[in-house]
DNA sequence: GTGAAAGCGCTAACAG
DNA sequence: CTGTTAGCGCTTTCAC
């Protein structure tokens, strides 16, 4: 791999020519032209680490999220990356498993790398943010929020668990469980409240067992649903708070014989790749991708030099009622 | 951030006691107390950029994907992630969108990057391996294969797509299509070749419209099943070459009232977040997670100094007909 | 407009 | 076992 110095000898410039050159720095028309041939006759390609080392930042965002087989994360990392990408920045994934720990080393590394901002989503509501922060590194938080100072991209998740609730509601269902995500978590405590919200103010059956807390995946939604269908007084509707739980509860529907018209399903989220149209289906979808390109473009903003006060943005959900 | 200056300067050795204090070599028990509290007191984090500079190399591999949104690539990249991590390295993950532009600029990126090395799922069959290929760093192809005399992991796509049109023909389908996806990529045409070898074997009926190309999407699935669907002699039965185009399948048959049972599908790859038991689609499994551990083991061994010639490894689909 | 020179923080000889 | 020293390749004053 060809140096600075080694295109600056046949071009016969200085190094710091050749630097200026490729920085878009003023150079003379005559030694610019020198010195991109000689380049391209070396095949030369800066040195980033190099670069780095000496400007103590790079052109380099980390996304930190918590599950890379989610489609709504997936989504959302598509929305980081045509925004950065747009701005002239490349975004290194980072799969955090959900796992406060692999988030850690994680976020180690993007400080230690030097990497010019994070975007998080983060695993748990105990993150450190210590290490990043103290660089003075722009962090973003994205989906859920965090104890620190730093801006965030959420949606209003209250108001998503009422839509959910709500549609079952104005369908005909009296009796409306809830599958929650782990206890403690921000976006499916916020949406479970919303489900409560109305479920107590409509005054609709209600039951013990009708709140179920499970893992975000599919297992958990389909323990749960399990869960749900072997009550004495079963539900009749169910909002799930994230996409993978409703798959899983589809799926113990399913294995049980019921068909989706004869249960109401809300999902908070979007059923990802859908074969069937399930009339009785309620989505309540989440803007994932807008997520992504809103926090990218906060971060670009604080990168770029903005130092206003930590701002939180609220996307709304979008409601999508079958077509009955 | 601290530097190993200043560790040095609090626990009274030399920069460099401080430097083999944190890559493990020997160092009296004494210095090595002394260098640990000092770091502690600083919070020191070893720059990795300069660590960089200095070895040209770094922990740090690239995995490229042609689609971060495909469940098929994401549990490559679970597999690719799960193994580096296995052994201290971590994995940056980037979209490549199926754009041999962007494949470049990223490849480029891994080079200047000084990256240990890169696992790459080749956009298309026109990869320029050039830049870094010429600074020995090692790569190794995985689900498609290169021009290049590199490493390569792939599945036996022939076998998948005779495995697939056999398990149609078995259940008694007579007039069975083909979903492929664009000509000229060498997963797809290889499931291709084997759906075409089993109907010219079999003797089944053709039709001039059975075989379509379409776009690895779920759209492109869809457009041709309907494009199917419309024929003057529609097929039976349908092999897909990839998962998406299958679920694009399965939403045309849904769309035109035709129920799962009396419509064969056989998909090359698994169809992802299944809510239902679809009792006549045939999954022909590929092994994704697999692939990527598969893919990282060679990697890694590359890394660590592996100088036999490329090899090429071919793992096999798994058949999973449904229970009937 | 251009060159010389001093580092960015770390590692790897080389002495001792 | 440990300190000294010389870079890795680039950017950036500071003179000219």
């Amino acid at each position: 791999m060809a140096t600075i110095y080694e295109v600056a000898a046949l071009a016969g410039v200085s190094p710091a020519t050749v630097s200026r050159v490729f920085n878009g720095l003023t150079v003379s028309e005559e030694k610019q032209r020198a010195v991109r041939d000689a380049a391209t006759k070396l095949a030369f390609v800066p040195n980033r680490t190099a670069r780095r080392l000496r400007k103590q930042s790079s052109e380099l965002v980390a996304l930190l999220i918590p599950d890379i087989e989610n489609p709504f994360f997936t989504a959302l990392a598509r929305g980081v990356e045509d925004r950065a990408q747009a701005s002239g920045f490349s975004v290194v994934l980072c799969n955090t498993d959900e796992d406060p720990a692999k988030e850690k080393r994680y976020l180690g590394i993007a400080a230690s790398e030097q990497m010019a901002g994070v975007i998080l989503a983060p695993a748990s509501d105990e993150v450190d943010l210590g290490s990043i922060a103290e660089l003075g590194r722009p962090v973003v938080a994205v989906d859920r929020t965090t104890p620190y100072p730093v801006d965030a991209v959420k949606v209003d998740n209250r108001a998503a668990g009422i839509a959910a609730a709500t549609a079952l509601f104005d369908q005909g269902y009296r009796r409306i469980a809830c599958i929650a995500g782990p206890a403690g978590i921000e976006t499916t405590e916020d949406r479970f409240l919303g489900w409560r919200q109305v479920v107590t103010a409509r005054k609709t059956v209600t039951h013990d067992g009708y709140l179920q807390h499970a893992n975000f995946r599919v297992d958990g939604g389909r323990a749960a649903m399990t869960a749900l269908l072997a009550l004495d007084t079963p539900p009749d509707a169910v909002v799930t708070t994230n996409n993978l739980m409703a798959v899983g509860a589809l799926q113990a529907l399913a294995a049980a014989g019921i068909a989706p018209a004869e249960f109401g399903l809300a999902v908070v989220g979007e059923l990802p790749f859908l074969t069937f149209a399930p009339a009785s289906v309620v989505e309540v979808r989440l803007p994932a991708r807008h997520l992504g390109t809103t926090a990218a473009s906060m971060l670009l903003e604080r990168i770029a030099g903005d130092t206003t006060p930590p701002r939180t943005v609220v996307l709304r959900a979008e409601v999508k009622t079958p077509e009955l």
